[in-house]
DNA sequence: TTCTTGCAAAATGTATACAACCGGTGTTCA
DNA sequence: TGAACACCGGTTGTATACATTTTGCAAGAA
């Protein structure tokens, strides 16, 4: 055992796990042999265990009553709640700011991402620098959680860490979709929006703007269960909701 | 190891920890050593260490960068945040049952407990059954929780895993004080509203009142803090509070 | 056929051994 | 005198052995 690899085996672990389920190389539903994980990813039980243990946190896997772990089944409104649930959080986390005020060297932050965000969207819908908005878009959510405590912070990052919760879920470059390049303009413009509610100190303008923020991912989901099924296979993350 | 002890040696790990921590016996900010901790406690490392780990996903202790564990410390901003965190969730909770319906057994259920409730609070402050009533409390508000969907459940039952953002942080035997006494009836009659709230179908109504009514936590913690901290002793999670 | 019963293989939960690492202390050298 | 360094106790992270339980399956009886 190295140097370097000190407290990574659980690292290693945790990331194979939610790779192979994520990937859908896992059905859902299906039991996860503790030795059998253990041998494919080449560690041993322990790190692992923690490892399942974690993903059981982050709901992920369901733990089985008799011992052990499956792949949690996700329903369309397991899918529903939990983008419902980020809208809600990050609501809270805008409304809170906006209350209680924002340091002007973070309002500064968000406002230098509000224009890079602009440029990436400066030309037509075809030549938009999509991936680099998809890492901007990353960027500036981060930024917003920074505003609220780390209580709350927590629980927004918990939430996103579903895979289909968070706020890039749907802006994958393999999502790289007509459909939701388009919806890219009315997101930023509430992005505008949510930044000018807090400096205006507009608590629950904040909220209800960064719940419907939120929507928008809700909206994406429906588009693809209901109108393009195709698009299942583009983002990841859906191959855990079942019908 | 006998058939009763299976998966039991974790579940003794994680209560006794708890109960250090909370009791006060583990000073805040003060280190968990495994082997200390495993000895005093009469198991191994193995489960403790997934008590640990389950603990720092509760937000009850943190983790050390350089490995290990510690107990946390709060904040008065943190409790302030972890309370409006739960009237933020279970209004979340309420909102949605009143927008998406609730089966009718399951307001029978709500009608119950408030009937119930209500009985307690027949006699005067002195001699209403308070014990009773805590005991009815904690049954509504999971009978709340109920309502909502499992993804929304877990964060509930995470954020109230926290001692002091539970529902009846401030109404245990211990803390069997005539100010907190005084704060039921109105508490109750938030109860009823709510229930009422969420017959009516009026979702925004459900969703206010529930934040309203996790209100009367965070007043009695300030009551604690600010205006009688001998009080400090009777509410036991609170001694993990500094300044 | 279908349900019950017994058994064996596999899986989990726990204990323990081992290796790497962190922090502090004493020593040594400039 | 002070700083660098080597070492050592204590601690965590990982691997593995072991005991008990779960479970799938086959055989037998109703």
């Amino acid at each position: 055992m190295e140097k370097s690899d000190r407290a990574q085996q659980s690292q290693r672990a945790l990331m194979g796990v939610r790779d192979l389920i994520v990937s859908g190389e896992i059905r859902a539903g299906s039991r996860l042999s503790e030795v059998a994980l253990a041998e494919k990813l080449g560690i041993s039980r322990t790190p692992l265990r923690a490892a399942l243990a974690r993903l059981g946190q982050e709901g992920l896997v369901d733990t089985i009553p008799s011992g052990g772990y499956a792949v949690r089944r996700f329903t369309r409104e397991d899918v529903i709640d939990a983008i419902e649930l980020r809208g809600v959080l990050e609501g809270t986390a805008l409304r809170l700011a906006a209350e209680r005020g924002v340091a002007p060297a973070r309002m500064g932050d968000l406002h230098r991402l509000l224009v890079e965000l602009d440029t990436t969207l400066r030309g037509t819908v075809e030549v938009m620098d999509f991936d680099r908005y998809v890492d901007l878009n990353a960027a500036f959510h981060e930024r917003l959680w920074g505003l609220a405590s780390q209580t709350i912070r927590r629980e927004i990052e918990r939430v996103t860490s579903l895979p289909f919760a968070s706020p890039s879920a749907f802006l994958d470059k393999q999502a790289d979709v007509p459909a939701f390049r388009r919806s890219l303009y009315g997101a930023q413009a509430q992005h505008r929006a949510m930044v000018n509610a807090i400096e205006m100190r507009e608590g629950a303008r904040a909220e209800s703007l960064a719940r419907e923020h939120a929507r928008l991912a809700r909206q994406n989901l429906e588009h693809v269960l209901d109108e393009d099924r195709s698009l299942i296979r583009r983002v990841p993350a859906l191959s855990l909701v079942m019908g």
